[in-house]
DNA sequence: ACTCCCATTGCAAACGTGTGCATTGCTTTG
DNA sequence: CAAAGCAATGCACACGTTTGCAATGGGAGT
């Protein structure tokens, strides 16, 4: 059986409570019974027991992260900035993935429930109003992280990358580059982000004058076959476009593939912008402009965030957080011919 | 404050114990009394407590995955498929990473161990012989994946790729397709996984009665940058290399990058095969000839193998799993001209 | 009608820890 | 020298469960 304070109190011929003290070096016992049961708990291998601590002292010092799927390009990187800050803090985090199904995030909330987390972080989940709700009876800090329904309410706290500022940072890009045929490949269309970026291109036409046409705008799901999918339709119109905005890096990869099998030369005909900057958007060919999230930073800002709403007395105001990611010139984007 | 069964009781009139067998469903409860408890429960938005269940069962139904970094295209997968696994079995994850320093490491663990987790996996590690020991003291099955050191002992089990034998598929497949002269580009030196390759690499060269030349080995450690920085060199050799191994996909990805500042077409002029096939090895130009690791899979047979090691009697016998990958051919590779 | 048995429920201990309060023993002070 | 104060420790309860055992009640059997 595992040694508990008891069996060290029982060694040391002290009551547990003198060992519960000495441990947390509490000032009322002796430096010398503390060196002693000290000494004894490291020889009988002693580790305190974070379930009986949690109990009496109310808090588990453990955070619950749930996320679609941890192999995603974008949100690994989160996740560790995530599990980096609450190390440093002295949390720790258990990992939820939910699969893009409502039950099993439902079911990892509740799992989260039940082990009695202090606070939780949602990535990149669809909350709908109703569930919402749900998450705001949970009774402890909720922090969403690049969520994709409008609202944010009393209970949830949001940290969110600025989708249509980065948005307009492509295009505008690309618009100076000369383009003026500028097409976007959406992303999924219930997603907010999507609303977002599509806003923000258009943002960036209106201002330069540019005529928004839907012709212009192919559907996709930010998955790299909707790239490779959405170019050849794009490519096969009247007046070809010249300029190409991407949802994210994964449908501006799809792209590329396609391209290469359509004949279509990145940049000299046709420049492409990306969206995130993922691990391995510098890494293909031709290496990928991009607007490049913080992805490690806004995994720590989400569980500073949470920490802080951790201590914090529970109507202290907090303000959402929105992220603005920058605009990487790499090579897949060039002045047009 | 948060409700507990003894809040239950004292609204239904009963004792604490009766609402506790009721919830359990005990055939001991009326079905008229379960089904008013239950109601109740669920009005009151009860949650059990599943810190105060584990105390008394004597069992957390958590596991602990302690990973170098989670943002490694390698690992994401494995942990996915850890996580999956653990869900199905009504187990629950936390997730720590170590950042490759073994302090870390070590505060991993005892953090783990405080928290009562019934198992442990720790990848990609350098359990050393010292470690080792702590860690077959730490009271709980501990499932090593990929580890770099060679010892599995007593304690320990472990589910390991099999580098030697895909090294060889690695290297076969290009002599098949009539390269003699093959470099490897080695990983750490200090892992078993670079000695099982090369053992792999050297293996099939001397089956096919080609001379093992030293030149043609260079050395790396399994990060891009070293392919970039590797590759020069041995193209500067008086006889040039036609075919080569990389460590893995990211070695390969890096070289893929010098071959082009270098003006040297792959596959024209070196044929390339990488090793792991990470998700990004499709993608890039051209999609990366490599040998295959069934990540997701991996992940999963190191979850159960520790499943049935938190069921089982300690004694039972369990072996250890070796992996075989296997080679996927794409465009990185073709006959020699 | 009395005993016995069974179904249902409550009591109490246990898991491992923290902590307010009482207790003990010693030193200091008047 | 007695009283008071203080330093060090132990007692007991609390946190929220599960579960062996005792207790209660009612129905059936003789």
């Amino acid at each position: 059986m595992r040694v508990s304070i008891k069996d060290i109190a029982r060694a040391a011929g002290v009551s547990h409570s003198t060992v519960s003290r000495a441990l947390s070096d509490s000032p009322l016992i002796t430096a010398e019974t503390k060196a002693q049961i000290k000494r004894i708990a490291r020889e009988m291998g002693y580790t305190p027991d974070a379930r009986a601590r949690s109990l009496v002292m109310g808090e588990t010092r453990t955070v619950g992260v749930v996320v679609t799927t941890i192999a995603d390009p974008f949100m690994a990187p989160v996740v560790q900035g995530i599990e980096s800050t609450a190390y440093e803090n002295g949390y720790s985090v258990i990992l939820a993935s939910a699969n893009s199904d409502p039950a099993r995030e439902l079911a990892a909330v509740e799992m989260l429930q039940s082990k009695r987390v202090d606070g939780v972080i949602v990535t990149a989940s669809r909350v709908g109003a109703l569930y919402q709700d749900h998450l705001g009876r949970i009774g402890v800090p909720v922090v969403l992280l690049n969520n994709h329904s409008e609202q944010s309410g009393r209970y949830l706290y949001t940290v969110t990358v600025d989708n249509q500022h980065g948005a307009r940072l492509a295009t505008q890009h690309l618009i100076e580059l000369g383009h003026r045929r500028i097409a976007y490949i959406a992303g999924p269309a219930d997603h907010s982000s999507n609303a977002g970026r599509m806003e923000g291109y258009r943002q960036a036409l209106t201002e330069a004058g540019i005529p928004f046409i839907s012709d212009l705008v192919a559907q996709g799901d930010g998955k790299m076959d909707a790239g490779m999918r959405a170019l050849p339709a794009l490519m096969d119109l009247a007046e070809r476009p010249t300029g190409l905005f991407c949802y994210n890096d994964m449908t501006a990869i799809g792209v590329l593939r396609a391209a290469r099998q359509l004949g279509i030369d990145v940049p000299r005909d046709l420049s492409i912008v990306g969206f995130d900057d993922i691990a391995f958007a510098s890494f293909i060919t031709p290496p990928l402009t991009t607007i490049a999230q913080p992805q490690f930073e806004m995994g720590q800002q989400a569980m500073q965030m949470l920490l802080t709403r951790i201590r914090q007395s529970p109507d202290a105001p907090i303000s959402d957080i929105l992220i603005e990611g920058k605009l990487i010139v790499r090579e897949s984007t060039r002045r047009r011919a």
